[in-house]
DNA sequence: AAAGGATGTTCACATAGATTAACAAAAAGC
DNA sequence: GCTTTTTGTTAATCTATGTGAACATCCTTT
């Protein structure tokens, strides 16, 4: 069982020796290249994978052609489509890995066996999904009240982390502006 | 126990008669009048409530003093700050009826005891939030790649009986343009 | 070291949507 | 029924951000 998730899974929940046995089961890890898709937009979202190590992006492409980064992941994240995942229709989205990256991955039938085995997981996903929901709507908030230079700064100090390792441009997509206008923002700060 | 609420939640799980009293000791019926808050910004949010009948409007006011619109809720849908509910700090948000509104309520309190007496409630919150987390990334995404027509046609299509009960300017404000250009967008349309 | 692709910058011009202000229509109060 | 308030419309002007194209850097790969 891997002890990144097994932590991550303890801040919220106290399981067994047994309970993590019966879980580790059910858990696969897998490693993909920089460049590889874990899912892919119009096929079923197989997995909820929980990133070990590297960097993911999610992303989808509208109708023009033009591709929408809707948010990223990296150590300790959770990635998916999750409206896929959930009603195990087509994908909507796309993830894909910016960099060689491990996940620990709950396939939709192994999830549905550990909530049966394990009650306590409901309560975990729950307060999980939660504060993704939380987040998202803060999200949406942003969009409609700062200015795409306020997003900037916002993202910067909120996701240093992240800033440091995808380029510019991806940077851009996922605050809902262009490579250039996000460039000229880049020169006025400085 | 109010017969919506019961409905609403056994399309997600079983309950047995026992389980539906404890819940019922837990549940408060609330009417507010049109204007009355049920969330005030800056107040700790008590909380989950879901809407019986009538309609209430999430919403805050920006450092300019500008109301944004986050969201709407009529029957059988839930409303509150959740991020401030989950935390117990204050709301970013406040929630407000537009018309004469009952709500069925759970305190923090009530929430966490149900929980530990009928496991199953974190099943159906679970289910209820993974939804919601669907649609708000549904609505970034729709926020970024497409204009602010598209959007009210969707909007229109999506929640034509929230359209018929509030008004237009308020329409602006969910979709994050003015009133002036929603009144143009919808003159373009006839 | 040269070549090629990915990434980042700059600039001129275009446009979606905001702002202001005035007015029209509908609803609510008296 | 008349007045006041709330809600909706129109039009002129302005601004944040997009578009397209050219160029500059920086990694890779050979």
């Amino acid at each position: 069982m891997n002890t990144n998730l097994l932590s991550y899974i303890k801040r919220y929940i106290n399981l067994t020796e047994q309970e993590i046995t019966v879980l580790s089961e059910h858990v696969k890890i897998r490693t993909y290249l920089k460049g590889q898709y874990i899912v892919q937009q119009g096929e079923v979202c197989k997995y909820e994978s929980f990133v070990i190590s590297g960097c993911a992006k999610t992303f989808f492409i509208d109708t023009e052609g033009n591709e929408h980064v809707v948010m990223f992941a990296i150590e300790n994240w959770w990635t998916a489509d999750l409206g896929s995942f959930i009603t195990q229709e087509p994908a909507d989205y796309n993830v894909q890995c910016l960099e060689k990256t491990t996940v620990a991955q709950f396939s939709h039938e192994s999830l549905e066996l550990l909530y049966a085995q394990i009650p306590q997981l409901e309560r975990f996903f729950r307060i999980i999904i939660q504060k993704a929901y939380v987040a998202s709507q803060k999200r949406i908030v942003r969009n409609f009240s700062l200015t795409a230079k306020e997003r900037y700064l916002n993202f910067r100090k909120q996701y240093r982390d992240i800033e440091q390792r995808v380029p510019q441009y991806l940077i851009a997509s996922y605050l809902g502006i262009t490579k250039q206008f996000l460039s000229k923002i880049r020169a006025e700060l400085i």
